[in-house]
DNA sequence: CTGAATCCATGAGGATACTG
DNA sequence: CAGTATCCTCATGGATTCAG
């Protein structure tokens, strides 16, 4: 066990390694996916726009690994195979609605404050620098 | 209003996308400690072990660039930068400590699932693929 | 002290093909 | 239907160097 400067550090940690476990491209989705109720590995596929045969696989993988989804297999003659929310996965779906909400409230906000910045970062910057015309990413990342 | 998103596709890109956004390796660290005082560069930079001169400063452009933080520079000889969470850098720790919480809570649930799901895979895997010794005699739970 | 610029290692994730 | 195996690309991020 070690310990850090303060409490936050610590505290940091937990919060950090759960953000980074469902932080991923597909997980969020394949649990809200979820959420609603079981599904099999194709309606999910089906119903989560973009993903990979492999990354659905992989992910649905972690979630069980972790205890967040059960897998159930029914030995049927064209395989069937179920994925359920376990508690311990729909107990996660309420933080993370809450920072849904939180994401819904104040999108703006943080649109207003990029666009804001994007555009002093435009013409205060260096005078004789490359005009940037900085705005192709809407609510993605640009590094994280 | 039950939960701020309604439809699970449409909430989903919007919960996805902060996930996304504060799930990478520093910006939860730097915002936590920020949480609890403004901070100056380097003191932030020893206080968050690990992180790398660019990769802070990095994260701090990005939060500055989504309103999470404010970068106050004072023209002293050697130059003072302060940085200071907004309220709407603020805002973001309630889920985020939400999270902190659930992670808190479920993090025995968690290491459990994933001890069980390594064990039974350790043992239950195919049988003539990885040469395994005729796996003599070790912790055989009945598979199933 | 506070960065920016450059180089580079690693890994997440996509495309495709094959299996049971 | 439900995966697994392989290959490949590119973003993340660490180390180092340079600059104001």
């Amino acid at each position: 066990m070690e310990q850090g400067n303060t409490d936050v550090t610590g505290g940091c940690q937990l919060v950090k390694a759960t953000l980074t476990r469902i932080g991923d491209k597909w997980t969020i989705l394949v649990i809200r996916m979820l959420g609603e109720r079981p599904m099999r590995f194709n309606e999910l596929r089906r119903k989560i726009d973009g993903v990979s045969q492999r990354m659905l696989s992989l992910t649905l993988r972690g979630l069980e690994r972790d205890g967040f989804v059960i897998r159930s297999v029914r030995p049927t003659v064209p395989p069937q195979v179920d994925y359920t929310l376990t508690e311990l996965g729909t107990s996660l779906l309420v933080p993370v609605r809450a920072l849904g909400d939180w994401a819904f409230a104040h999108e703006a906000q943080v649109e207003a404050a990029r666009a804001r910045y994007d555009r002093l970062q435009g013409q205060a910057a260096v005078p004789a620098l490359t005009a940037k015309t900085g705005d192709p990413d809407e609510l993605a990342p640009h590094f994280g």
